[in-house]
DNA sequence: TTGTACGCGTTATCAT
DNA sequence: ATGATAACGCGTACAA
């Protein structure tokens, strides 16, 4: 195809090179600040430069270095839950912050549908980037096999099941669910039940072992609900299914602070008191935590500091440093307010 | 820079030209399914592929066809409020819909600093991108500032007040904002006041421009606060401002969803109940309106058309029109709740 | 239908 | 210090 002529091209090396009188060798010294260059090359560059507008092709300056100094954020979440999950937001600035500092571009890649997927495989494949981390990727993920195929430097945030030659960062679910529902126990609630979420992840499924694991012997398959999704509806649902289910229900861990939210709404709805009649606990130490009255008891998951150390883990590759065998786990810690 | 060794060469059409005999025009004919190639020639050729595990790249071949498939979005937002703000979301998923359905990749840059700033205007002088939408651009703009000297296909979503040869989709806060505080001074209110926030931008101070019209002579400047974020925390400020200093208030209108949001909250704790005491009214119609009890009357935006017709926008531009010397401003629609 | 050769815009090597 | 010239990996006009 011929080049789009509505609009004038682009000026090149090349251009400066003609109008400066100066070969292209020594106009792309300057342009990159090398030595063994004289003022008289420098200057009369750098008029060329302003005379033609010359503004430099970094694409093709890859192609030759082979490298891109970018690194794709792989955002792997299907529609709404982008917007209601409030760790994203911050694992992503926590991502850029790194990223940013080693002078690095982050390339944030939505994947909203199976076409996204395929499209970003390719991107992913095409050399834009030199590392990628990817978050919360599902079983069987084309990217994560697209990666693993491709062999650049990358970095799970979470704990994928099926691929497992790729590091990642995460935090143990299990032990923090664990932690804060023996907490509830340890206010003498009885009859404790559980709002469960996303199962088809390790997140909520770690969640819903360590709820079982607290509870031992008192565990009671009656009063546990499995949702899809983290959100504030899960949580209305839930609370209603298990009102009814067990009325006389004392204890409620929600998978996360959203679904905590909508569960309180509930109860205030059905005249239940928090935490006189019931005590409640999520997960994330969110926004959601602080506005819910009173005040929820929560996990405090580290979702910059999970951003962070994933994106030191693929600058560390690139460095040349081999990729860890395992995973890192980050420690989480139990924020006790007043809604239990 | 010698190439990495570590890691092999990625293998090129030359290797599967010289792996399956055939000339690297061929090949590439081959993988661009064009026609005038014997299925003999395809079938080696595709056999070569798998051998050598040959994947395209597709920086390389956007050097020579000048076009990348790519459009970026760039969101201009410091830190927290990439989470506070929940019409983020959504715009980027309308932005990446339209965009995927024409199988273009949407590239989300985020800017959180001063340094990513010159980064990524540096990116986008690249030539990795063939067009952009930027989010809430500020005065004096890099990036506005790189886009309209490079000249690339552009959106704004918002009115940036001074870059006027990019087009822009936005909506008409002043209209908007006159139309629900009328609303609310139709329930009979007498002191109305507003939490104004955002002012540097021009939906924070179209918004204050329209409470002012609706008032008209009622106005009183002492019932207005400002503060910088459409946070849940401006809210909280704000209402109290406001009590201290006109205790006798009977209505609000905050600057967003969140703000009212803050703003009820200290209601409650102040004994001021709502509607019956105070009206209050926001903007945004989030999934903070329906978490308020009781539910928030409010103004919805419409964010994932603003998205949408954004890349749209671009896509026309890219497929050769012109771009259209003003702005598109989208509907919007009060949503009349319980709050007021 | 296929192969050859050139160009995309840049950096890197090697003389000079 | 500088200028030719060869890559980088690919598409494509042209010749065959």
């Amino acid at each position: 195809m011929a080049r789009d002529s509505t609009r004038p091209r682009r000026a090149t090396i090349h251009d400066v090179a003609r109008v400066s009188g100066i070969s292209r060798g020594t106009v792309s010294r300057v342009l990159n600040g090398e030595r063994y260059v004289s003022d008289q090359a420098r200057v009369a560059v750098e008029a060329a430069v302003k005379e033609v507008g010359y503004v430099r092709n970094t694409a093709a300056r890859n192609l030759v270095t082979q490298r891109s100094r970018a690194v794709a954020l792989v955002v792997h979440e299907p529609h709404s839950l982008v917007l209601e999950d409030p760790n994203i937001g911050n694992i992503l600035l926590g991502t850029n912050a790194v990223l940013s500092e080693a002078d690095y571009q982050m390339v944030t890649l939505i994947l909203d549908s199976q076409r996204d997927s395929d499209r970003v495989a390719e991107y992913l494949r095409g050399g834009f980037v030199d590392g990628a981390i990817i978050l919360s990727a599902r079983s069987g993920d084309p990217i994560a096999l697209a990666i693993a195929q491709l062999g650049i430097p990358a970095a799970f945030v979470g704990h994928p099941t099926d691929t497992p030659d790729v590091p990642f960062i995460g935090i143990d679910n299990t032990a923090a669910a664990r932690g804060i529902t023996e907490r509830l126990m340890a206010t003498g609630r009885r009859r404790i039940g559980m709002i469960a979420a996303a199962l088809d992840r390790d997140s909520g499924s770690d969640r819903l072992s360590g709820f079982t694991l607290a509870l031992g012997d008192a565990f009671d398959p009656d009063l546990v609900v499995r949702y899809p999704l983290y959100s504030y509806q899960t949580g209305v649902d839930g609370m209603r299914e298990l009102l009814e289910r067990a009325p006389d229900i004392d204890g409620v861990f929600a998978a996360s602070d959203a679904v905590a939210a909508g569960a309180m709404d509930v109860l205030r709805e059905w005249g239940r008191s928090v935490p006189g009649d019931i005590g409640i606990v999520g997960f994330d130490d969110s926004s959601w935590a602080l506005r819910c009255t009173p005040a929820l008891s929560t996990v405090r998951q580290p979702a910059d500091a999970l951003g962070r150390r994933a994106a030191q883990q693929v600058l560390d590759q690139l460095a040349g440093a081999e990729p860890p065998s395992g995973g890192t786990l980050l420690d989480t810690e139990i924020v006790w307010r007043d809604s239990a």
